[in-house]
DNA sequence: GGGCCGGTTTGAGCTGGATCAAGCCGGAGG
DNA sequence: CCTCCGGCTTGATCCAGCTCAAACCGGCCC
């Protein structure tokens, strides 16, 4: 999800804001707990997670910095997935109802949170095709594309990097089993494309990646 | 995405509804085209398209009646998908401008859009679940549950209908071969759980497909 | 330090779904 | 009527990714 580009200081004005920070593996929240706020990323990295009556379960997306996280409860009287922290980090509680009641003063800000759901989607259905047509080690390259953007984008090095999920998180989030995933990566490393030990991700070769990938590099996770 | 629970009677008397009708196979409109509107389904259905620079694509959803199209592309410039018709078709254009304007006017049309948005990514989210935990003969299974509840809902028998899509289009969504779906139906009959002919569905056992499916028939696609 | 423990890597074999290929069936058009 | 054509079904084979299993590695606690 892209970072909420309305103006934070503003929204501070009319929405009460408190911080909430938790450790490594801390949830922000359950599936079946009340809604009441969304929130955003401010520090740190969580995973949303979806889960099914039969224990079945699947991350759907890991969310950092200006990231929103509870869009996709609203409308609904109790959240619909878990949230869990990846690391230490800290979330800023958005009460949904004083939200709605901004968005009556700032005319803005329904506009933002309106674009937000929309990109929502978009990167869920631009996943859906990376998950549908490429094979595993496609969707690593394409994975590993994705986070280096997102760290691009909050003023981090793209090429060098820390993956803050397990390869299990990761593994469910591309469909794969983690040894799938662990093997793919070991083969680009073989490859050349990139240098990976353990979380610790140094990118060679963007071109090769891409080619992989198939260009797009989706969007966020 | 569920059908908008607004009074279209009232959106018509602030935004003009044009009534766009498509033959089976006709676009509604492409990827790449100026977003000037958002679409009611009134009449037959649609499928949308996902599709990557390479040349790779997959069918991200279908749409009948009260569903809404084009939301994913809210904030862009231009529609971010293709959606095409599946049968004789119609779809009321609701101009984007004009609805947001009408959501300054009418309280509860913004909250409805947002809820639409936040359901749409529910959906999404769910069959991510799906497509990344069960096999493809209970994707199968859970996929025409969805289909018989979308049915139920719009007031037709949940026991027997026509797919609208081709078996192609099934396998797309549900990132299966149309061989794989096709065998897959055909075991499902072998079970007696459906009746199936070409197109024509028939349901004979929906605790058995529930239990394929792991219960939840998911959101709609 | 040493032992434990969770996460990761790597190997070896198996299998579900893909691929390749052939035949079927129904609707459209001559 | 027959033929053509596109969508559907079914069969036979193959292989990417899963499964099972073992070893490795680093951090943490005693």
């Amino acid at each position: 999800m892209p970072e909420a580009t309305f103006d934070i200081e503003e929204l501070r004005r009319h929405v009460p804001v408190r911080r909430c920070k938790h450790a490594a593996g801390q949830y922000l929240y359950h599936a079946g707990q009340p809604f009441q706020a969304i929130h955003l990323v401010h520090a740190g990295s969580y995973k949303t997670c979806e889960l099914a009556d039969d224990g079945r379960e699947q991350v759907t997306g890991f969310r950092m910095r200006g990231d929103l996280v509870g869009v996709e409860s609203i409308g609904l009287q109790a959240y619909s997935c878990d949230v869990v922290a990846l690391e230490d980090s800290e979330a800023w509680e958005l009460p949904y109802p004083a939200v709605l009641r901004a968005c009556l003063q700032l005319p803005g800000l329904q506009a933002c949170l309106t674009t937000a759901l929309a990109a929502e989607i978009r990167s869920d259905r631009s996943w859906m095709l990376m998950l549908g047509t490429l094979a595993a080690e496609r969707r690593v390259a394409a994975f590993l594309l994705d986070v280096a953007a997102r760290y691009a984008r909050l003023g981090y090095s793209a090429k060098h990097f820390i993956l803050r999920m397990s390869r299990i998180d990761m593994a469910s989030f591309l469909a794969l089993k983690h040894e799938t995933v662990s093997r793919a990566l070991s083969h680009l490393h073989d490859l050349d494309f990139i240098d990976v030990q353990r979380r610790e991700v140094r990118v060679l070769d963007v071109g090769g990646l891409r080619a992989l990938a198939g260009i797009g590099a989706a969007g966020h996770c």
